[in-house]
DNA sequence: GAGTTTGAAACT
DNA sequence: CAGTTTCAAACTC
């Protein structure tokens, strides 16, 4: 009986596994028969539980922690699940199921908890998974499905079996399959679905019957659990990468190595990808994201409440959207820092803490990755490191020494925003032990995790000088600054820190660099691809602008004419090069207009704006979207790649995940690189959100569709023309960027695409900036935003409108950022952004603005 | 890892 | 606003 069920696992499997399940389960059986009174007494409280004790994906180092925290939580996994379908749980389950068998078997080999099961189960078990290893991967394709059943999940999760679940599910996980495979094997290769619900109806009988296995099989230590939820959770997340990803990590892992299931696992990966890939598909993926997340701040026990309680509240969706990104790439963090439910919430410290979890570093991971998410799963990269994260964590959780953890984290991290590549990575995975690497990082401003980290000593992080606090963001763990008060516990004094700054120079915390959003739906490859500047501009003396030293270097952007560098040999732009590009689209839109002329129709306009962008193309070869390229030496790199992606500035920014695929290949694009640009995206969305936006809006303006703008409410046209121009620029395009991670696709196409007409409106507007070599409006942005997050007043006070309607062209700020000229191009942006979508955000305020402007 | 260089931030 | 000082990162050895 032993033998039967494995070997056939075919088709076959039905007989064998029915055979091996009556063996164990003759008891079980007749419970069966029997009333479902019987049953429940019997068998109720490990039922479901035993099943999905396997998912456990919280508490990775406490289960039972996990079990016993967030009631909350499991609602919405109930919809979580529910949405994902029966294919990702069963991709889990059943990987859970083998591989609890495997590294059961492993851990119980050296422990002898596991005497309590009966050693013919175990065998069983273990010969299952086999068996099932051996077996074709289709196979458990078809039984993926087996044990979706959300009501499961759910009341696993409530219930407070704790450690043994876990144990308990990894058994009835085999016993499951096995079953699973009887059906399927009495339906035959019928449709997938219908053996899916099949299996679904019975997987309750099923966990009834194996509870029996649970409760002789529940005493398995707290790490074998610690380590079947790993594992489970990164398939649950069906994030394919992380999948693979931790594949590696096991199989390298020292600790798991004795476990027989590598390979299997790999396997059974390979089919949660496939899930998981569906689920993508069908646009849940942005569930998956949020359950991803709930999950991971529930795995850390000690800082979960706050987690717990933003996922339970109505904060929920805020926190989880933010979290998406931010939580997802700095676990570590996340815990500690995200004191969302904090006094300021809403304020700059509260989306600082929440950036926080996600370190700069990792932002830019975020972007790099993301365009990989969106070629193949959107929501994987920020699962996968949250998931590699907590498998490493978990499986170091019972090593001793803390600090290897820490490092293990870090590696992860680090892995990622170098964006290894499934194959590469491995390596960087078995890294317990590769201090090299994070050591080599460490002299750099961004840990290996790609989160920024400062190293302050004299101005307790609460002056710009500090990265983490000019960010916006909390120190951190690793970070090395002495006498720090830019944690969470200051959050007060942060906040007035803060402000002080703010009252003095209101653009301190705006985003340093900005990128001309000129990318249009329409005239996207017309733009340029790196139109980014750096706000102030350097001023650079001896560098030339060819070292960090250089902000804009650093940024990977080019000079502008906003620089006061001297002999600037940027390699992402000179200065003298930015001049030139400036006159030239000058005098281009000059021509332009001279055609429009006397027109006033937004047709025309319309044309105008794609004469502009036209002029942006035409600048492009000057100014290589240079962003892209890491640093100096691969800024040659960049500059040719970049020639064949589209010029939009939007697409400049997403190029850097875009190019993933090149980065990958050519193993370019640098952490610090991607650091670099996403902190500064990071920033800028931080900054905007917090200013502009509740915490909701700094989400949205991922997503065009709810606007925060639309709450300032339509007080002035030309206020809101402003505000969304100016800061919505840098805003949409780091938007766009991040987007990319979660499906950017449907702002780009949204008929209303705020990118281009504000990214444009928006130099052009700006032009009237002071000093600001782009034309943007630094000060008035921030001002704007910090005023009151109505912008519209803001606006109104700085009323550059007037101003605005000058032609753009007489200034030198090629995009836009003349000043005075900027009004004529800015109008025309932003009407041609006007027809275009109207009602749907608050891009019509702004656009309405505008029109008010114009007709002023 | 220590020391130097650099340029931004802060200060006057 | 300009000049100076302070600071921390970037860089070099």
């Amino acid at each position: 009986m032993m033998n039967s069920p494995i070997p056939s696992n075919d088709n076959n499997g039905s007989s064998s596994a029915s055979a091996l399940n009556d063996n164990h389960n003759d008891s079980e059986q007749s419970s069966k028969d029997s009333p479902f009174d019987r049953y429940v007494n019997t068998l109720s409280p490990l039922i479901t539980k035993a099943h999905h004790a396997a998912q456990g994906f919280l508490g990775l180092n406490s289960p039972p922690l996990v079990f016993k925290s967030p009631c909350i939580s499991h609602r919405e996994t109930r919809l979580m699940e529910r949405t994902q379908g029966t294919q990702s749980l069963s991709g889990e389950i059943y990987q859970s199921a083998n591989r609890g068998n495997s590294l059961g078997k492993a851990l119980g080999d050296s422990r002898k908890s596991n005497s309590q099961q009966p050693p013919s189960e175990r065998f069983i078990a273990e010969k299952d998974s086999d068996s099932r290893n051996d077996a074709n991967t289709q196979n458990y394709g078809s039984l993926l499905s087996i044990d979706a059943d959300s009501e499961d999940i759910d009341q696993a999760y409530s219930a407070d079996q704790g450690v043994q679940q876990s144990t308990d599910a990894a058994v009835s996980s085999l016993n499951e399959l096995n079953r699973s495979n009887k059906n399927i094997s009495k339906e035959g290769n019928g449709d997938k679905n219908k053996e899916s619900l099949h299996l679904s109806e019975d997987s309750n009988k099923d966990h009834q019957e194996k509870t029996a296995y649970g409760q002789e099989s529940k005493k398995i230590e707290g790490e074998k659990n610690d380590i079947q939820w790993d594992y489970q959770d990164p398939t649950k997340l069906k994030s394919n990468l992380v999948s693979s990803v931790i594949d590696k990590q096991y199989c390298n892992d020292p600790h798991l190595q004795d476990v027989q299931g590598c390979e299997d696992y790999n396997e059974m990966v390979s089919t949660s990808h496939v899930s998981a890939e569906n689920i993508s598909q069908d646009g849940l993926e942005a569930t998956l994201k949020h359950h991803g997340i709930r999950r991971r701040c529930l795995q850390f026990g000690e800082a979960a409440k706050p987690h717990v309680k933003l996922d339970a509240t109505s904060n929920e969706m805020k926190m989880v959207k933010l979290s998406e990104h931010a939580t997802s790439l700095c676990p570590q963090r996340g815990s500690r820092d995200f004191p969302l439910t904090g006094p300021k919430a809403g304020t700059a410290l509260h989306l600082n803490s929440v950036i926080n979890v996600m370190p700069t570093g990792e932002a830019a991971t975020t972007g790099v990755r993301l365009p990989e998410g969106l070629q193949g799963m959107k929501s994987t990269p920020l699962i996968r490191l949250q998931r590699m994260d907590n498998v490493k964590r978990s499986i170091l959780s019972s090593n001793p020494d803390r600090q290897t953890l820490v490092d293990t984290r870090n590696e992860s991290h680090e892995v990622d925003s170098s964006l290894s590549t499934d194959a590469g990575n491995s390596e960087d995975f078995n890294e317990p032990p590769n201090p090299r690497k994070k050591k080599k990082k460490t002299s750099v401003n961004a840990d290996s995790n790609g989160c920024k980290r400062c190293n302050c000593k004299k101005t307790k992080c609460l002056k710009l000088y500090c990265d983490c606090f000019a960010l916006g963001i909390y120190c951190t763990d690793p970070c090395a600054c002495q006498g720090c008060l830019n944690r969470p516990e200051y959050a007060e004094t942060v906040s007035e820190t803060k402000q002080q700054i703010e009252a003095r120079n209101s653009n301190a915390f705006a985003p340093k660099i900005i990128k001309p959003n000129t990318d249009n739906m329409e005239d996207k490859n017309l733009t340029t691809p790196s139109s980014a500047r750096h706000k102030r501009g350097c001023n650079c003396k001896r560098s030339k602008c060819q070292k960090k030293y250089c902000e804009c270097y650093q940024a990977n952007v080019g000079c502008s004419s906003g620089c006061r560098c001297e002999g600037c040999m940027n390699v992402n732009g000179k200065k003298e090069d930015y001049a030139a590009m400036e006159r030239r689209t000058l005098s281009k839109e000059r021509v332009s207009n001279i055609v429009e002329t006397g027109s006033n129709s937004t047709f025309h306009n319309k044309l105008e704006t794609v004469s502009v962008k036209k002029n942006h193309d035409a600048f492009s070869p000057i100014t290589p979207s240079l962003q892209f390229s890491d640093q100096g030496k691969e800024a040659a790199k960049s500059r040719v790649i970049s020639g064949n992606y589209p010029p939009c500035p939007e697409f400049n920014v997403s190029m850097i995940s875009s190019s993933s695929n090149y980065t990958r290949s050519s193993e370019n694009l640098h952490s610090s690189h991607a650091l670099l640009e996403t902190n500064e995206m990071l920033r800028t969305a931080l900054y905007d959100s917090q200013n502009n936006c509740n915490n909701v809006n700094m989400m949205d303006q991922f997503t065009p569709v709810s606007h925060p703008r639309s709450l300032s409410g339509a007080s002035s046209f030309s206020s809101g023309t402003n505000e969304w121009t100016n800061i919505p620029q840098s805003r949409l395009s780091y938007g766009s960027i991040r987007q990319l991670h979660g499906g950017s696709l449907r702002w780009r196409n949204s008929p209303f695409t705020p990118s281009t007409g504000v990214g444009e409106a928006h130099y052009l507007e700006c032009s009237e900036s002071d000093n600001t070599p782009f034309g943007i409006q630094e000060n008035e942005t921030p001002d704007i935003l910090r005023e009151g997050s109505t912008p519209m007043r803001s606006v109104k006070v700085n009323s550059p409108t007037q101003k605005r309607v000058s032609p753009p062209q007489r200034r030198y700020h090629g995009f836009g950022s003349s000043s005075s000229g900027g009004l004529r191009s800015g109008r025309k942006f932003i009407l041609k952004s006007v027809p275009t979508f109207p009602p749907l955000s608050p891009c019509v305020d702004s656009k309405g603005n505008d029109k008010e402007d114009l007709a002023q």
